[in-house]
DNA sequence: ATCCGGGCCGATCCG
DNA sequence: CGGCCCGGAT
């Protein structure tokens, strides 16, 4: 293959990132510029025309699923698969790392992931061991400290050192938590990561290996990473290797969780002479679409600064529908999604976005009712479900023994006799001999330690759990899972009458065989089929429907949106104190990751965008009023299309003023004049007659609700 | 040991 | 509103 293949199809600047020579080059890249073609391409230079080895490349993307289809688009090109590539994301590369190399980084062998509703349970029966009280601290609040000072890099001993006293206790239950993980062999998210940079430090051969290896190190969503992950990334790339980064600090969404986008500024002065390429030129969205984005983002203050422009034509404008309320917004949204199927579209080419996960709720109530076939990210995932985790627990304990978190999770599930008492004692006896649930249970059967009919409820669970593993041994993955759903009980127990939604747990349970049915095993890491399928639970939790390849519409929050696109976009729920949040919206740098969540949103759209707001929402059950987003107020207006503008009449009543002034039509964004407060825009408006609420933002005073009867407003 | 119901509290976003 | 925890009844 020649360079001219592989860069053809590409823009000047495309072209000079793909081949670049330089060691290390930041590329800015702006929505929808063919950023991850410029990856994919730069790969293939790599291989096709500087005879780089793929084993020698490392490649970190921002999901399982971009990973997925990245190395799929490699070997497209490539024209052959591409075995043992170092590719996906950071905790899938650092997982691969640790079983790799489990025993230098002084974990078990078939140590297990835990996700973080395991890692709440984890730490709530840690309270219950040490006889605390979860009012001193909650199991969020530990878990947050626990995971924040991970992703910091931070151990309890290093914690202690410079601590303020009245921490003390809160890292004295980080120490003994990791003792927790430890004993049961397990690694939650955070630790895969700082694991693989300790067992690095600390073994300087295998550092050199991989600095060997790895010659090439390309990361996506470069303004995602934080500090851990950006360190990692510099201790592999040591004083030779290159790295090749992608982003763009305009869709840095994640600045909750840790990431960092001054890793993008401190960049070109961590490394010498780093080549910055720009892509600016969008090929995704329609003019309309991409100004109103950049109008939006235009807004924020701290930002690289880039220009993104199109040469697109201008396409259709921006459509805003101001719903009464969530269901009136959900049945909008479901007539507009008819008329394009109808017109021979496919679903799929439909998403439905939105700021958090609980608004789903409603689409898909009426998506069911008009049955439509429909796909939702994330929310409660697949492999998160009860049934699910459950059924993994026994996995699990058939893989480790130790495991006391499953152990735990399902001795009693179904029912089978072994109640709380018999669990405490349990307990005790694992504390006292510092042994594992299983091996306490092990002991209890043998000396007897509890009456006749405990006894035999738990030695018959001990003695299911063997039977199972020894009966599935040598049997292909989905038989196993097949057997434990079976001789588990679980279906039996899920399917009994009284069950909430039982049906559709038997089915998920059905469906997780054949989640195991579909899974290639990892080709360089030696893992059992089991363990691999168990660590690919909780990496990849998947999509909250099970898999189906039906065409649907697509539902997910606006930041699983990012690094999608979609002919038709929905933005759904775009109301002040719910987009941007209410707990960003006092403080100036979260309101502007908002605003970069919205810039976000809106460049996923190719041709068609919905806006849509609800001047009336229940959330806990109670209605709130709330006004229309800023950030509607934030694009041109000559750039949206009010799909129903106010239009109220005035003339019903008593209201005393002049006739024309009362019958005029109202439209949002009209200017207005009040006595009192000046000259203002019309934001939003509630009710009508004389007695409509108004929401008016007024140039020096800011917004205000105003009664239209006693506002007297003049129109100009 | 298990079941049931009332009280309480809380949801932003992810791998 | 819904999930989770706890306590009392069986």
């Amino acid at each position: 293959m020649d360079s001219q293949t592989v860069i053809s199809s590409l823009n000047d600047q495309q072209k000079e990132a793909v081949s670049t020579n330089s060691i290390y080059t930041l590329v800015l890249a702006g929505a929808g510029s063919g950023k991850t073609r410029v990856l994919v391409h730069r790969v293939a230079w790599l291989i096709a025309i500087d005879k780089v080895p793929l084993q020698n490349i490392f490649v970190v993307t921002f999901t399982n699923k971009a990973a997925t289809e990245m190395r799929k688009r490699i070997e497209d090109i490539l024209n052959y698969p591409t075995k043992s590539f170092w590719i996906g994301t950071f905790h899938g590369l650092a997982h691969k790392f640790l079983r790799i190399h489990w025993e230098e980084a002084g974990l078990d062998k078939n140590f297990q992931i835990i996700d973080s509703l395991d890692q709440i349970r984890m730490i709530k029966k840690m309270l219950k061991t040490l006889n605390k009280s979860e009012s001193d601290f909650s199991p969020k609040d530990i878990q947050l400290f626990i995971n924040k000072n991970k992703d910091a890099g931070l151990r309890p001993n290093k914690l202690l050192d410079g601590r303020i006293e009245e921490d003390s206790e809160i890292i004295e239950l980080y120490r003994y938590y990791d003792d927790l993980c430890k004993s049961s062999s397990v690694v939650d998210f955070s630790e895969l990561i700082l694991r693989v940079i300790e067992t690095l430090r600390n073994n300087k051969d295998l550092l050199e290996r991989y600095q060997n290896k790895f010659n090439h190190l390309l990361i996506d969503e470069f303004q995602d990473t934080n500090t851990i992950q950006y360190n990692l990334l510099k201790l592999l790339a040591g004083n030779h290797n290159s790295i090749f980064a992608v982003g763009d600090d305009d869709q840095s969404i994640y600045k909750w969780r840790g990431a960092k986008v001054e890793n993008m500024q401190s960049f070109e002065e961590s490394f010498d002479s780093t080549k910055i390429i720009r892509l600016e030129k969008n090929y995704r969205s329609t003019k309309n679409i991409l100004s109103a984005a950049n109008s939006i983002i235009s807004r924020n203050s701290s930002r690289l600064g880039k220009n993104l422009w199109t040469d697109s034509h201008k396409g259709d404008l921006l459509s805003l529908y101001r719903a009464s309320d969530e269901r009136d917004e959900a049945d909008f949204v479901i007539s507009k999604i008819n008329d394009y199927f109808n017109q021979g579209n496919l679903r799929s080419e439909v998403a439905i976005l939105y700021r958090s996960n609980a608004q789903s709720r409603v689409f898909e109530e009426y998506l069911l009712k008009y049955k439509i076939p429909y796909k939702v990210y994330g929310g409660l995932r697949f492999f998160e479900r009860a049934e699910i985790k459950d059924a993994l627990a026994y996995l699990r304990l058939i893989s480790n023994r130790n495991e006391d978190n499953s152990f735990e999770r399902i001795v009693n599930i179904p029912v089978r006799g072994i109640g709380m008492k018999t669990i405490e004692h349990i307990r005790n006896v694992s504390n006292k001999n510092n042994i594992s649930l299983w091996e306490s249970s092990k002991k209890i059967i043998e000396g007897n330690m509890l009456s006749k009919r405990a006894n035999n409820a738990l030695y018959s669970f001990v003695n299911l759990i063997d039977k199972i593993d020894s009966l599935t041994k040598g049997s292909a993955l989905s038989e196993i899972v097949r057997e434990v759903i079976q001789s588990s009980g679980l279906i039996e127990h899920y399917g009994r009458d009284g069950q909430l939604n039982g049906e559709a747990k038997v089915e998920n349970l059905g469906e997780l065989v054949s989640a195991s049915e579909g899974i290639i095993t990892s080709e360089d890491i030696s893992l059992s089929p089991l363990d691999d399928f168990l660590s690919y639970a909780v990496l990849e939790s998947g999509s909250s429907q099970s898999s189906s390849e039906e065409d649907s519409i697509q539902l997910m929050t606006l930041h699983s949106a990012k690094g999608l696109e979609f002919p038709v976009i929905f933005l759904c729920g775009l109301e002040e104190g719910l987009f941007p949040h209410q707990r960003s919206i006092n403080n100036q740098s979260e309101l502007e990751e908002e605003r970069r969540l919205c810039y976000v949103g809106i460049t996923r759209a190719k041709k068609t965008i919905y806006l849509t707001y609800a001047l009336r929402r229940r959330i806990y059950g109670i209605d709130h009023f709330g006004s229309p987003s800023r950030f509607i107020g934030e694009i041109p207006l000559d750039l949206i299309e009010e799909l129903n503008s106010l239009e109220l009449s005035l003339s019903s009543s008593t209201h005393s003023g002049n006739e024309y002034e009362n019958n005029k039509p109202m439209q949002l964004g009209q200017r207005v004049i009040h006595n009192q407060f000046g000259e203002g825009v019309i934001l939003a408006y509630e009710g009508n007659g004389p007695q409509a609420r108004i929401q008016v933002n007024f140039y020096d005073e800011g917004c205000k609700w105003l009664v239209l009867e006693y506002a007297k407003l003049k129109f100009i």
